[in-house]
DNA sequence: TTTATTAAGGCCT
DNA sequence: AGGCCTTAATAAA
């Protein structure tokens, strides 16, 4: 089957799962500052935890409680950033218990203390390498806490991707690494994880056109090449490739992957797996299930 | 003193 | 063994 005939396919399900995928990213979403577990959504919605925890999961690539941090990580980002907040009174206001909570989400989020993102990155060594991906070229950015940016660029677009990741952190110093950010690139892509019946998992709050990317890029099997022009064509909007460029790989996507046995050497990486994220909507994609476990 | 980071220890799988 | 949490000591500004 070509792309293109997968891409019209349409495989968008509809129904009660659905329906409480959008429930309970509503709920997270608007309740965060209570930090509701598991256990609380559950009995509000009606279904039992481990219900809802495979559900969840299984469309959106990440679990009831990573969601949540990732909304709450996004509110951390303006409160200590844009109206900074001292890092005490802007856990307590997240919810959390206190500041030591909000250092763990940033560094295994951002692969940053909450203080070096506060401070725009100052005196922080932010590593960059371009490499290929199923979605065009991924710039890859890491600190020596690991993967702290991901973003795309069109063809010829690359310095423009790269300057646009770089403004988040005015004070880092930027260094073209290509070897070092390679593994990276190779884990987060790693299409001999993928499985290829499997379609991307997609779930997504966004605008309209937003909404229809990601439906688009839902159709996407995994390890399936494709191409901001053929999204585009998807959606109708041929001549959108851009501003579909935009939506796959800017701010409104939050982009996890779940899980990987590539290890990292160095035993003090919190997390092989990474993820920046950004805004409500997420992106993620399931590895295959053998691997994860 | 105020703020940021990291440690200690408990509680769950 | 490790994730996640609270509390609190220690470091830095």
């Amino acid at each position: 089957m070509t792309i293109q005939a997968t891409l019209d396919r349409d495989i968008t399900p509809v129904g009660a799962d659905y329906e409480l995928v959008r429930q309970v990213i509503e709920r997270i979403t608007l309740d965060f500052q209570s930090q509701p577990s598991l256990e609380d959504i559950a009995s509000d919605l009606g279904v039992t935890p481990s219900k809802l925890q495979k559900t969840f999961s299984r469309w959106s690539g990440l679990t009831p409680k990573a969601f949540l941090q990732a909304v709450t990580l996004d509110h951390a980002r303006r409160l200590i950033g844009a109206e900074g907040l001292p890092l005490l009174d802007a856990s307590l206001e997240l919810g959390l218990s206190g500041p030591g909570r909000l250092h763990d989400l940033f560094v295994t989020h951002e692969a940053m203390s909450p203080g070096e993102f506060k401070s725009g990155g100052a005196g922080l060594a932010v590593r960059y390498g371009f490499h290929p991906s199923p979605f065009g070229t991924a710039v890859v950015m890491a600190t020596d806490r690991g993967l702290c940016g991901l973003a795309f660029a069109d063809p010829g677009g690359e310095a423009a991707a790269l300057e646009d990741m770089a403004r988040r952190w005015p004070g880092a110093r930027l260094i073209a690494d290509q070897e070092s950010t390679a593994g990276y690139a190779r884990r987060v892509f790693s299409t001999d994880a993928w499985n290829r019946d499997q379609p991307l998992r997609v779930v997504l709050i966004g605008t309209d056109f937003q909404v229809r990317v990601w439906e688009a890029l839902l159709r996407i099997p995994l390890g399936t090449a494709s191409t901001y022009s053929d999204v585009a064509r998807a959606i109708g909007q041929p001549t959108a490739s851009r501003a579909v460029g935009a939506a796959v790989g800017r701010n409104p996507i939050s982009f996890v992957v779940p899980c990987h046995r590539a290890l990292g050497k160095s035993g003090a990486l919190t997390g092989y797996h990474w993820g920046i994220t950004r805004k409500r909507a997420m992106l993620g994609w399931e590895t295959g299930q053998l691997t994860c476990s």
